[in-house]
DNA sequence: TGTACATCAGTGAACGCGCGTTCACTGATGTAC
DNA sequence: TGTACATCAGTGAACGCGCGTTCACTGATGTAC
């Protein structure tokens, strides 16, 4: 009985933590990514600023966070994607990370900032080992081949380095940039012929 | 005689200048690049912070200036690479990046940050095309296909994604981070074969 | 040669702002006896 | 049933700091006559 209390308790944590969350991610498109502050996620979520202390330690930390949720939205969504290929996989990623603001400014954050060492840094890695690992997993069941698991690795960061070069690209529409991904993307996968 | 006197006092001011810009680039290393401010490059310049408005507009103008000239150096440095090959290419760039903190962030700062549209995000995208095409140039010179524009483009934008994903990789040491990005890259120009 | 004026590099101090985070407190809910 | 206590979500206000940038000013150098 005790016990069934205690969690309900800690789902319900559990719940205003992912409300704090979802609220951030929705600012990621409202407002340029280094222009949030916790004051801005919190009346977005309808609370005080100090509030979001109660569940996070920092603000790097509910970033973190928000980041392995995103990832498993991810993860989810290359697993159920339908009339799979390598193909469609790629575009699937390069799309998502073109049009998810957030998931690609917290990746960045993340990413770009070495050294350091602060706890919420230290949590980042282990979710970065964990998708290249997913991912790899998620390629080898769509090749069939036992690649080496570099090549998984390589393709990964082929896109998000055609996303970042990009997704900004001057001159270009919104469209035109899409396209120039795409295009760039199949350049990448192109089996049998040069890369470059 | 006055015109000259014009351009020495032109070739003095774009000397200091550079000496600001140098400082800067020293501090890079130094320091982790989002807790440099204008105190800290203008005493490792040896003026004051106020004197760094003399020359820049802003900081991000100074900053797109120092890419600006560290885009030179490489695309000098590539073009006087000796036994040039498509591989050697791609070490030296993927080698570039890792060890100069300061070009890579430059670049990840200016590329990230989309919108806002300010004057010296426009230079920096003036910069960013001339890029392209001084590297499509040296590609094109080193493989003497008529291969496609996008092709030299992929060849850079999947490099600087290995880079950014994987120079702070846990686990490993630098020694081993280093060979893990040589491994990809030459995976990603690897010829005749699947890339993934 | 001397004097008045213009130019401009350089600066210390301040402006104004916004940030992440903490503090002391309230009030609601549940628990113990 | 009532009372004392514990827990904890939530908050307004403040802390403390550092940032980019501007301002009013000094002083050196060059120019004009």
């Amino acid at each position: 009985m005790e016990s069934t209390f205690l969690k309900l308790k800690e789902n319900e944590r559990e719940l205003r933590k992912s409300v704090l969350i979802e609220a951030a991610m929705n600012l990621f498109s409202k407002k340029p990514f280094h222009e949030i502050g916790m004051r801005d996620i919190a009346s977005e979520a309808g609370v005080s600023a100090a509030s979001i202390y109660r569940y996070f330690a920092s603000k790097d930390d509910l970033y973190v966070e928000a980041l392995i949720i995103d990832i498993g939205k991810i993860i989810k969504k290359l697993d159920e994607m339908e009339k799979r290929s390598i193909e469609k996989l790629a575009i699937t990623v390069v799309d998502y990370m073109f049009d998810q603001e957030a998931t690609f400014q917290l990746m960045c954050h993340f990413l770009v900032r070495g050294e350091e060492a602060s706890a919420a840094l230290e949590k980042f890695h282990s979710v970065q080992i964990l998708f290249v690992k997913e991912f790899n997993r998620i390629v080898k069941d769509l090749t069939g081949e036992k690649n080496k698991e570099f090549h998984s690795e390589a393709f990964f960061a082929s896109l998000a380095g055609v996303v970042m070069m990009f997704r900004n690209y001057p001159v270009l529409t919104k469209k035109e940039r899409r396209e120039l991904m795409h295009k760039i993307a199949l350049v990448i996968i192109e089996k049998g012929k040069p890369v470059i």
